[in-house]
DNA sequence: GCGTAATGTGGGAGCGCTCCCAGATGATCG
DNA sequence: CGATCATCTGGGAGCGCTCCCACATTACGC
């Protein structure tokens, strides 16, 4: 039931134009008012150590008097770079609500980028697009790239790297040509199954994320080291592998009830959300019945009822590590491929049923892991 | 608890850099392949009128086989139009967890700026960034801009209209010079107060937004004009002002139920969840001891128990709104100043009490609204 | 004192386009 | 059948920068 208010165009009142300030505004104007060449001012303007402190000094002051700004697009078709990057995301990326991941990518992208003299340009991985990143790159707007991994082996990555633009991906991606930055899912899975495994739990489930995501596969191949490294071996029974969705959590949970699991590692927190629901529908409790551990730490976990043990990512760490890395390639053209694994963190909260406090939790881990 | 991986920077099995395929790459080598003149290849690539039909395919044949594509650089010097727009997104947005507002309003700017063969720059208006929007305008980069107001009056907004690059506002802004988007937040809150009303509340509270933000403002007016018209006078003990947040929503609440009100209209769904858990934890009911209703329907309303009744804005429609409002005031630049008001649904969920079916009532309403 | 650097500075060419004007061609018409 | 016009095409002049090379000036060595 709704009822829906009308569209309405108007217009304000005439207001007189905002005249641009009267400006200087090419080099060669301020060449002239500073009676110097224009070389010398772009000299300046670069901090080329190439000029005398006495111009230098001049110079800028008529530079700041004036307001003037160089024109980047005049400098981008001289110089062949724009100082912009692109940031590539991935279809229907407004529709992970409630996953602050993109938004915090982006802020750490725009971070670093602003940080650096970059500007950072947005492109939708969607398909009915008219411009895809590959033809941007192609007309020169963009300098590089970084691709945040769909989670398919994405359509738009290929011709993007046969412009021979510089790509970083955010998650490894399965061509092994691009430079990449990520998490180390797998030691972080393991870890967190070890985590499991040494509070006794000796059934322990894995709701994996989809094996078409590499971030997914590493995660398992985390579970199933860690349970091999405990001399167990990995039921099958026990794993499901579903879409990194609550929907898929709650029916991996379902079909992974009836084979008893005693403790159950969801490889996101979306996910584990969905098995708690399947969990409680089925009138079990959490951790009392069956521990559970998430993977992401996304603000869910911590208000979830138990709190959720987890891997705690920083997105806007990956955003801003991406850019650093784009703009090394960029320097060197003909770098090799590199990765940058970023670090992530053990939270552990109340549904793994932990009765140990955490100091000692954390003695222990630390003993264990080393 | 935790605990930390290590950080790993590594190197990649080197690869045989992409070579970029081999494309003519400027109108000059079109040109020649083709056999006519630099102008008229231009005139083929915008598509301008006097260039004969046999010339027109012959150069479009040239152009595919070689895979040529313009540089949007030398275009943006040569013509003065870059074809990119800003986005200013405000301070902090990341921090607005949970809440896909701005992700949503990007992807609407986003999906508008490419059906009409522009690009996305974003910006962020955070302090300490070096690089700020108006700067970005003086440099040439960007041909409009698309203001996400901030809460408040931002500094960032004055210098960017003094560069006179065209803009346009996301929601009402104090500056009445720029032209904005908008949802009509007076109209809205005026409707849903009044069915607060007509369920025969008569103590009927407002958790308002902060005074200093216009949207918060609007909807302030429309609760007041809203009690007014139906014969009421509004009791100043039952208006408290919060800043949009769960936490002061929780901190109005409390400070509203001892004047006893019977229905609570929140100007946001995250203060009308502040308000639920502090109702609940003085032991009352919603909707049987109070009524509650917010504003935004944000996924969160649906899912509140009981689920919320609210207004609901489409994010999405706004950031559109917004890209279109501004390529026509960019097409002609000394247009005046417009506003454009997009329509909002009110969705009743169970939170008010209504115990009438949604078809009744929407009889009803409509009956009433007229 | 002169050669030889080192240090500053200026000017030209050119990045790849657009835009304007001039010219060529053919159609139309009194 | 020349004047007039519409239609199409070509070339020049820039847009505001960077980059390179040439030149002027000063510093330093023996």
């Amino acid at each position: 039931m709704w009822e829906r208010s009308q569209m309405i165009v108007g217009t304000l009142p005439r207001w007189e134009a905002g005249r641009k300030a009267r400006v200087a505004s090419t080099l060669e104007e301020i060449a002239v008012l500073s009676g110097v060449s224009r070389s010398t001012v772009s000299r300046v303007i670069n901090d080329d150590p190439r000029v005398s402190e006495a111009t230098r000094e001049h110079v800028l002051r008529v530079v700041r008097r004036e307001g003037y700004r160089p024109n980047l697009t005049a400098r981008g078709l001289a110089s062949g770079r724009t100082n912009v990057i692109a940031a590539v995301i991935p279809v229907g990326f407004e529709n992970v609500l409630s996953d602050p991941y993109f938004p915090s990518l982006l802020h750490g992208m725009a971070t670093a980028a602003d940080a650096q003299d970059h500007f950072l340009m947005l492109s939708l991985g969607e398909p009915g697009f008219r411009h895809t990143v590959d033809e941007i790159a192609r007309q020169g707007v963009v300098d590089g790239v970084v691709f945040s991994a769909s989670q398919t082996d994405d359509p738009l990555l290929s011709p993007l790297i046969a412009t021979g633009t510089p790509v970083v991906s955010v998650g490894r991606p399965d061509d092994a040509r691009v430079s990449f930055v990520d998490v180390d899912n797998e030691g972080s899975a393991r870890q967190i199954t070890s985590h499991l495994l040494r509070l006794g739990h000796r059934r322990v489930a894995l709701i994996a994320g989809p094996s078409f995501a590499p971030a997914a596969r590493d995660r398992s191949h985390g579970f199933r080291s860690a349970v091999a490294s405990h001399g167990l071996r990995v039921d099958e029974n026990l794993v499901y592998e579903g879409l990194f969705s609550e929907a898929s959590g709650r029916a991996g949970m379902r079909a992974l009830l009836e084979h008893r699991p005693d403790a159950v590692f969801a490889a996101s927190d979306r996910m584990a959300a969905g098995a708690l629901n399947e969990i409680r529908a089925a009138g079990l409790r959490v951790p009392e019945d069956i521990a559970l551990a998430g993977f992401d730490d996304m603000p869910l976990a911590r208000e979830m009822e138990p709190p959720l043990t987890t891997v705690r990512q920083r997105p806007e760490r990956l955003g801003e590590a991406a850019v650093n890395l784009l703009l090394d390639l960029m320097a060197d053209p003909n770098a090799t491929p590199k990765r940058v694994m970023l670090p992530t963190e053990l939270i552990v909260r109340a549904s793994c049923g932990s009765y140990l406090n955490q100091e000692t939790l954390s003695r222990q881990e630390r003993g264990h892991l080393q």
